[in-house]
DNA sequence: CTGTATCCCGCGCGATACTG
DNA sequence: CAGTATCGCGCGGGATACAG
């Protein structure tokens, strides 16, 4: 919860925000994206995401799991195994993910055929 | 566009950070909500708004702009009068944007009777 | 009323090194 | 492999003043 940044956006806080502060940011979104799919290791995310530093991913999993939205699973071996995973809760996020994604998608097509306007999209 | 950290997220760019991109950040995505329902002048904004500057309200009343997604109207009379409002393509958010509202709701809900376990939501 | 222009501080985050 | 620890800088963003 250290970045934690809410509670004055609108008098109480609306819940618009309330939801931005747990998949906004640059990476959340992404993250949980790829857990959709399936569990995935800690590497396995860090080559997904090929911006990303160790620092950060390790910090963004951590609130994500403080949050209660994805679970992390300790294989007590050598060397060790960590699996993130979404929890029941983290997957009531999936509509709202998915609907990014392909507005995402619409919206990355639009910039790219620059000539057709802006207004005129079909999604 | 100034700050769009895009582009190395997935390998090609995933769709979700190209979202997070435009609704993403702290002010973004509650700026729509309020739109939602109506246009707005510059310090309606304000105030629904209580913990943002006025540089932030205008920076990102800005980005929202060069991202197609609301439109502002300047009235030529004195004191000024602008007023901000959704494109037909930044409705084409608005399913996302509810949908987060929604579960902020819940979320924020959840997150007062603590008693309960974060696993057993009803979304 | 709706901005723009400066100044400047704090910390978000990258880089790097070390560990079980 | 999957992290923690530490250092340091860059810039996001607050405060303030000014303007059309």
């Amino acid at each position: 919860m250290r970045n934690r940044k809410s509670g004055y956006g609108c008098p109480e806080g609306c819940p618009v925000e309330a939801t931005l502060d747990v998949i906004g940011g640059k990476w959340k979104g992404v993250i949980l994206y790829h857990l959709i799919e399936d569990k995935k290791r800690f590497n396995e995310l860090r080559r997904l995401m090929s911006g990303i530093t160790q620092r950060m991913l390790t910090l963004q999993l951590r609130e994500l799991e403080a949050d209660g939205v994805i679970h992390r699973e300790v294989y007590p071996q050598v060397p060790p195994k960590v699996e993130y995973s979404l929890t029941e809760f983290g997957r009531t996020l999936e509509p709202i993910i998915l609907l990014m994604r392909d507005w995402g998608e619409n919206y990355k097509k639009l910039a790219k055929e620059k000539k057709t306007r802006m207004t005129d999209c079909h999604l």
